[in-house]
DNA sequence: ATTTTTAATACAACTGAGTTGCAAATGTAG
DNA sequence: CTACATTTGCAACTCAGTTGTATTAAAAAT
């Protein structure tokens, strides 16, 4: 991907998403920052954080599209099984550090795998 | 849910699930028999079928919603891990029978999880 | 420091899958 | 056959995400 600049929507979203290590979907960005930013430069902000492999996206349990911090992958290398956990009560959606082993398939080539867990969390728990 | 009656559309939607393993997405089934039922007909009916444990529904990479027979689930139990396979090629999606072990997460719970693995089909690689 | 170049932004208009409200049509129980 | 609740069609709507374009701003060249 093209060279990226250091401008402010840049920063305020890259300090957003190290400010803490949940997964944040692009709707709950444009009405945390809508004010600040129109949301097309929010979207292509994020698709090219995501090009440069800073974030990784995924779609959360209807269908919205969430981001969080690459911590494992790199710009080339997206294919890893990434589990996600979404809670039913809260909507919160954190990435799961394990791994989980893919079934084999015969015949079939395996480029990208989504693995979304969804239940309730430690928070909604108690 | 209510009682489902045997009308003509709820007949041709069981009977296109029936002649093929495959998943089918909403959009297609609209593209497909948009011009003998209305799209909100087709979206209500397989509604309906979800809710009765004939099909089940899940989202495909581009967050569009497929529905597939169910042959293990029951109208109180969707919860099994179901994975399912699309090709990045031709769009296809099957539901895979394998069943995938899921990691243990302390302190969650967890009612549903999807699982979709994408890759190239059979015919597409040949 | 100033100009030039090129990427990034705002804005408005658009796209398209899916939803909603309601009147008309149709299936089913009696 | 009648009564009545369920289904259907239609039109209008919702809303996350996209596109085109003129303007602005970052960084490179002078």
């Amino acid at each position: 991907m093209g060279v990226i600049r250091k401008t402010k929507a840049v920063e305020v979203l890259i300090n957003t998403f190290n400010s803490s290590d949940e997964a944040i979907s692009a709707k709950k960005l444009i009405e945390q920052l809508g004010t600040m930013f129109n949301k097309t430069t929010i979207y292509r902000v994020l698709d090219k954080l995501e090009d440069d492999g800073v974030l990784h996206s995924f779609l959360g349990k209807d269908g919205l599209k969430w981001y969080a911090k690459c911590t494992g992958c790199s710009a080339t290398e997206h294919k890893d099984l990434h589990p996600h956990f979404q809670c039913l009560s809260c909507g919160k959606v954190d990435c799961l550090t394990v791994s989980v082993t893919l079934p084999k398939i015969p015949n079939r080539t395996i480029e990208i795998s989504q693995l979304l867990i969804q239940g309730r969390c430690e928070a909604c728990l108690a």
